[in-house]
RNA sequence: CGGAGUAUAGCGCAGCCUGGUAGCGCACCUGCUUCGGGAGCAGGGGGUCGAGUGUUCGAAUCACUCUACUCCGACCA
């Protein structure tokens, strides 16, 4: 039973499971005209990608090729949760209103917190996070200090009504998040539990080919007083942020780190350079503390945030443990999020170019796609069906463009979609043994034989993959 | 929530001022020719012109009401 549910699970997330890829019964709709609602890079290739549609006013559905991305993205961080201790589950969209009362939140929330009414006239919402529900469940079932630390996780779907939703899914109503929640006996094993979270974050953008930079933040309407703001740096970011250059290209922590160690070394290397975004910052500071050709000041955008926040929840819901000395506690508690459907906008932001998307290969929909030049010709047909079985039993997630279509069409395609490499193969190669591989990143390309190509591509491809840095 | 706009085929647009057979490009279908950077020719299909009410012999076009969507600002993963 275990092992079925697991399988599926693959099978929904990533893989093609050896079905072939071909383009002309793909569902790809790309589009040659931008949509004029569209204002941002990120926005205006997801759509032309075909990556997703708008349905309604920050309402999007993702079609397959942005859904592949987004599940790419789910499993690293679903990965490097897990690295660090956490533990996965699954909480509704729809809360009950009185959760909400007992914090105090139902009342506080405001517009943004969509109320709906079932049958009997039930007061519900559709959860815009999920701190209530996690501590209900938190409270439920631990009562003792062993059962500590815990962080419990998950990636569902919120809803916040925003007053004005923008940037496609940038800044959507409904949008996927990753939240996580810790729990512990004290202030000092809470610290600890947010510096676990803050290291696996800085594993988790890393993997994505993100550098996202944590900037110390305001804890706002969630309350608490540590928290850090993880930004990426892009020209189209929402706000203004200053930190110090070196931050940029700092060594990430590896897969050797151990969770279970004190992380606190880490976190104060990474906080100790100065970061903060237009909120916080404070320019004297800044300039105090960076020496003026390490000052950055750029646009950002956010995609992740860390709180801290005590016992802001575990005080009004009465969430506590027995400690050793057999004395009630209430817990400590932290969130981390993580807003998937903005991360993959976040990352087309930073890496495009004028042709189009340029995929990291740890989140690219596919790793490469083979290009078939001459569609119908039977001898290139049988040598790039060939070629691409070759390529998908080597384990590539591949792409097979067998589509009846000019070359420029397939090669614009190819680009516009962003799949970090280009395999082509037409009659003239074929007459003398060669392949020609493209980099979309570069540009660069490759002639090599025939018989080279699936080595050379994966020799290409798999250290890219970020499976274990 | 304040301000400004837009709504005509899947997408991008013209037509509206001055009311009279609903058009163009891309996409789609058929055929032929092409095939290394978004092909060419020929033929074809697709529309309650956002909705409602009014004016008129006649409304995409004029008037009023409504709805949806977008942009700028304040707010947010």
């Amino acid at each position: 039973m275990g092992s079925e549910w697991a399988s599926t699970k693959v099978l929904s997330r990533s893989t093609n499971f050896g079905v072939p890829m071909r383009l002309s019964r793909y569902f790809l709709p790309v589009l040659r005209d931008v949509p004029k609602e569209a204002e941002i890079v990120s926005h205006r290739l997801m759509l032309r990608a075909g990556m997703i549609r708008q349905q309604a006013s920050g309402l999007y559905s993702w079609l397959p090729m942005g859904y592949k991305v987004l599940m790419k993205v789910q499993k690293i961080i679903e990965e490097e949760q897990n690295r660090s201790g956490a533990i996965e589950l699954l909480m509704p969209t729809i809360q009950s209103a009185d959760l909400w009362r007992e914090s105090g939140r139902y009342d506080a929330y405001g517009k943004e917190m969509l109320r709906i009414e079932d049958r009997h006239e039930r007061e519900f919402l559709y959860g815009p996070t999920n701190e209530e529900m996690i501590t209900d469940i938190f409270r439920t079932y631990v009562k003792s200090y062993k059962d500590l630390p815990l962080n419990l996780y998950h990636i569902q779907w919120k809803f916040r009504d925003e007053v004005r939703p923008r940037f496609g899914t940038m800044r959507s109503r409904e949008f996927l998040m990753k939240d996580a929640y810790s729990f512990d006996l004290d202030k000092d094993r809470a610290v600890a539990a947010y510096e676990r979270m803050f290291v696996a974050y800085l594993r988790t953008y890393a993997r994505m080919g993100l550098t996202a930079i944590p900037m110390r933040a305001d804890t706002g309407p969630i309350g608490g007083d540590l928290s850090h703001e993880w930004i990426i740096l892009a020209d189209t970011g929402e706000s203004q942020v200053f930190c110090h250059r070196d931050l940029l290209d700092k060594t990430i922590p590896g897969q050797d780190t151990d969770f279970r160690g004190d992380l606190k070394p880490i976190f104060n290397d990474w906080t100790s350079l100065y970061a903060a975004t237009e909120d916080m910052v404070d320019h004297a500071e800044f300039e105090a503390s960076v020496p003026e050709d390490k000052r950055v000041s750029a646009r950002g955008i956010e995609v992740g945030h860390i709180f801290y926040f005590g016992t802001k929840y575990s005080e009004p819901m009465k969430a506590s443990v027995t400690g050793n000395d057999g004395k009630e506690t209430i817990v400590h508690m932290g969130s981390y999020g993580i807003g998937l459907t903005r991360v993959v906008p976040a990352i087309i932001e930073a890496s495009h170019d004028e042709n189009g998307i340029i995929w990291p290969v740890s989140v690219a929909p596919f790793e490469a796609v083979l290009i078939n030049l001459k569609a119908g010709d039977a001898d290139t047909d049988a040598a790039c069906d060939k070629l691409y079985a070759e390529l998908t039993a080597a384990g590539l997630d591949m792409l097979y463009d067998d589509r009846d279509q000019p070359a420029g069409s397939k090669f614009a395609t190819a680009d516009l979609v962003g799949i970090p490499y280009q395999i082509i193969l037409g009659p003239r190669g074929l007459k003398s043994g060669e392949v020609e591989i493209k980099h979309r990143k570069t540009g660069e390309r490759e002639t090599l034989p025939l018989a080279n190509a699936v080595e050379r591509l994966k020799g290409l491809i798999e250290p890219q993959r970020m499976n274990d840095i």
